[in-house]
DNA sequence: ACCGGCCCTGTTACCGGTAACATCATGTAA
DNA sequence: TTACATGATGTTACCGGTAACAGGGCCGGT
């Protein structure tokens, strides 16, 4: 027996006027003698008149909201591209509507699905890789479309990001470069952006004629997992002078482990990660690290998104924000 | 010049018949002839359809929705919860509309708006203290409510989590047991539980006739922050034998601090954070803090909201999931 | 043969805003 | 005074599903 919430007939019921009178006043209020716009706004504010976008939502569909998909939010990688993806459309009055699907193709599918049901104005996605039914549907809702992180692949329709594979061949061409020779990458998980870094880093082994060795935890990233791999490779690998990490999480956990071995770092063993994380960045050696633009890639999306859902139309497909190489005290 | 996604009477239209029928037949296939179902859903994969909840979202006034307010995505605290919430509505068949306000209570106001205005069916809020008008809005909105971590005081209708006032008491307690007489609060921002734990803080304090200290950074929390914040204290407070900190990334960038300045810990300084993140207990020594049952509370939440949603009336109004004292090896 | 019931499908109306158009009063220029 | 602009408000229809009700065909029992 929930009472209904008000509307704005229950406003014009009030005031002896019509609900158009009254939606026209709420929207552009000069529209709309004096005498009547005082009583509305003040019957709205005592009713408790709450705005109903079901309506638009039907009529327009169009729902004033943006999709965004992400693969998961505990990766503090994605909070920081939230963050800055909301910073330009919150003030420009779209919702976000946020979804995670935990690296699973299918999830994501699902999750789309659910965001197209309310009809999003717009999409941003963190992965290149769809199902063939996801794509189905971003073509026949006809929406525009961002995808993030990573630039190496040919977009949709935009994308914003970084090289992945080129950030990971810097990175450790830097630290063969500076005369490590058993560099080891540790991944975990499976998704793309953790293949494109390891392809990165084949290429640069290979290209200084040294042998790629890959180890990887099928584990959620963590710290503790990078502790686990660092004593994999001691067993496994004992000889191995630096490690290359997906991420700083990884690192700083493998670091940990270093630690607890007695293990000199860098002297005994190199490290670097990935992101440039405070954690990595605030201890002592500071972490090596690639140092992504996140937020800025947030932002970016964003401002593409909301120019095209303008009308804007662009030739530039590709936006690459690219990434800095942090040497800190661990190489 | 985009072109019109697919409604249910574009696919009436190819098997001739009403959407009525392509209606019913979607929802309950069993209810239409074998060949006329079989036409429908072939042509509903050809042309793409998409399920549209807008029609649903104003008629009945209900989304399948659920509302969830946090104060930040950036801190792993809330994307813990989230994860334990989605991990029942998801299967539920209910989408989470997740919106974050910065521990800002008037954002928090705006956001709540947001949401109502998308008929969410049910919100899950994450502070106790709310604006007169958000407290009018969801009075007038007529849906359950269910409030998050904390159970220090009286819910709106639900709540579910752990007495922040009593585990800042007990850890501190601890401390004091350990021989601890000059323990220093470290806090960041201002937000409700950073208050809760500091009264817990001195209320321990006080018990054993010690004088209490806290300090605060306005930043948000970090690692550096707790780097920054420990160094005050080697300046101001140079004596202090223990830090007591508002959060895991606080205490383990003091303990990095601590590291640098060849402090020994614990022996020279004790170190307790709060809430036993990954961080803190993959390092050596252990972290000691307080462990809260994040996921849990997510999970406990969102089976009130959906039990409230399937109307079931419950007498429990709080539910406390209490949190469990880790004294690690920096006590 | 007739009736009742079942199964399948169709018809109508509704949810709550707002675009588009209609109406009406007042003002103002010719 | 007439004609027409201007401003304020009302009327109608629509968006896309689905609840509620209305047929109509067919079957079996009497």
């Amino acid at each position: 027996m929930k009472k209904k919430r008000p509307t704005l007939q229950d406003i014009a019921d009030r005031v002896g006027a019509t609900k158009m009178t009254v939606s026209r006043c709420l929207r552009t209020p000069e529209s709309v003698s004096e005498g009547l716009r005082e009583r509305i706004f003040s019957v709205a504010e005592s009713i408790g008149y709450i705005p109903n976008r079901a309506p638009d939502l039907l009529s327009r569909a169009t729902s004033r909201s943006i999709g965004v998909l992400v693969p998961s939010l505990t990766n503090q990688v994605f909070a920081d591209v939230i963050v800055g993806i909301e910073a330009l459309t919150e003030p420009a009055g779209y919702h976000l509507m946020l979804a995670h699907y935990g690296y699973s193709p299918e999830l994501e599918e699902r999750s789309l699905a659910s965001l197209l049901s309310y009809n999003v104005d717009g999409v941003i996605l963190s992965d290149h890789h769809h199902t063939p039914r996801s794509l189905r549907m971003l073509e026949t809702a006809g929406i525009p479309v961002v995808e993030i992180m990573d630039t190496y692949q040919a977009p949709l329709q935009q994308a914003v990001g970084y090289d992945n594979v080129r950030a990971a061949f810097d990175m450790v061409s830097e630290m063969i470069r500076l005369g490590r020779r058993r560099v080891i990458y540790l991944g975990v998980r499976l998704d793309e952006r953790t293949r494109q870094r390891e392809q990165g880093y084949r290429q640069a082994m290979e290209a200084h004629g040294l042998t790629p060795v890959a180890l990887h935890s099928r584990q959620r990233s963590s710290y503790s997992v990078g502790a686990a791999l660092l004593k994999q490779i001691l067993n496994d690998y004992p000889d191995t002078d630096a490690i290359f990490c997906t991420n700083d999480d990884v690192a700083v956990g493998a670091y940990f482990e270093c630690q607890r071995q007695g293990m000199d770092v860098p002297d005994r063993m190199a490290i670097a990660g990935f992101h440039g994380h405070d954690v990595g960045q605030a201890m002592t050696p500071r972490l090596a690290s690639v140092i992504t633009p996140r937020q800025a890639i947030g932002e970016a999306a964003a401002k593409m998104l909301l120019a095209t859902l303008q009308g804007e139309t662009t030739n530039e497909r590709v936006l690459d924000l690219g990434y800095r190489i942090e040497c800190g005290g661990t190489l």
